[in-house]
DNA sequence: TCCTATATGTGCATATTGCACTTATTATCT
DNA sequence: AGATAATAAGTGCAATATGCACATATAGGA
C-alpha cells in the first residue's frame, strides 16, 4: 500500500491538523490535511502545467483556504524527487522562464492511491456527521 | 467564525499533512487531519469519559489509522484549557485515578462550528473524487 | 514476584506549514 | 525614463503537530 518503500506503521490513512490555538486561528485553520497533493495531482492528470498555473487554478477550486504559492513549489518538487512528475525549463518570448510539470505512470497510480484514501475520508466524514446530528436531535 | 477569539488569517478551513516521505510511511500516513479533534468532541457530546475510554471507543471507530493516547490525552488536555470540557478526578474502588470529562456548552457550540467545516470538507472530497474519476474514464 | 491491564502522562525528534523575504523578466502607466 | 504591477519560482525560519519511546501509578492474577 505504501507507494514509496517505506513503511513503518501498520494502517496510514488520515492525519493532521491544527487545533486552532497558538498563533493562527479559524476552526481547523492553517492547515490544508494534506488536500493539496491530491488536487495537484489531479490537476496534472488533466493537463501539464507549471506551478503558477496550478496556484491559480487551486485558487479558483472553491477552496474555503489559501493556497500558500509556497506550498504548491515545495510539493511540486517533492513529487519530482520521488518520481511522480517530469519537469523541464519553458524560455518563453515573454515573462520570465518557467517549468513545466508533467505527470508520469507513477504519478497516475499515486493519485489512484490518493483516491482511495479520499474514498474512506469521506466515508469517515460522513459517520462522523451523521452521528453528530443525532446527538444534537436527542440530546437538548 | 473562530471560537477563541484569535484568528488572524482571511479564511481558514482545511489543514494538513503529511506527504508520505521521511520518516512515517503509508499514502497520507501519520496524520490524523485533525480528525481526533471532532470524533472525541462528538463522543463526549454523547456521553461524558474519561481518555482511555474515548480511546477504546476511537480504537472501534472503524478508523484505518491508530490513534495514539498521547494525542487524545493532549486534546483533552487542551479542550480543558479552552473551556470546551471541564474535568475532575475519580478515584474508583479498583484500578487507578482517572480523569472524567465532561463537555461545555462552549465544546458543544465548538463541536457543531467544526460540524459546518467537515461538511465542507466532504463537499470537496466529493468534487475531488469525481473529476478525478473523470481524468481516469475520459484519459486513458 | 513478575506480568498484564488500566490510566495518565512527559520529552524529544521529525514533519508540515505560514509568512516574510528574495530574485528575475516583461508589460503598463505616468 | 522611471515606477509599478503581473508573472514565475523560490529560500529561510518560526510555530505547530504528531509519532514514539519512556515514565508513573494502581490492582489483579499466575
Amino acid at each position: 500500500m505504501c507507494m514509496q518503500g517505506h513503511g513503518h506503521r501498520p494502517a496510514g490513512g488520515h492525519h493532521g491538523g491544527c487545533g486552532c490555538h497558538g498563533t493562527h486561528g479559524e476552526l481547523g485553520g492553517g492547515r490544508y490535511e494534506n488536500l493539496v497533493q491530491p488536487i495537484l495531482l489531479l490537476l496534472l492528470c488533466e493537463k501539464s502545467a507549471h506551478g503558477y498555473e496550478l496556484i491559480e487554478k487551486m485558487s479558483g477550486f472553491g477552496l474555503d483556504f489559501s493556497v500558500e504559492p509556497t506550498t504548491v513549489y515545495r510539493y511540486l518538487r517533492r513529487f519530482e524527487e520521488q518520481g511522480f512528475v517530469t519537469s523541464h525549463w519553458e524560455t518563453q518570448d515573454a515573462g520570465p522562464a518557467r517549468r513545466l510539470y508533467e505527470i508520469t505512470p507513477e504519478g497516475k497510480g499515486y493519485f489512484k492511491a490518493w483516491m482511495a484514501v479520499l474514498r474512506r475520508r469521506k466515508d469517515l466524514l460522513d459517520f462522523i456527521l451523521a452521528r453528530g446530528e443525532d446527538a444534537f436531535d436527542l440530546g437538548k
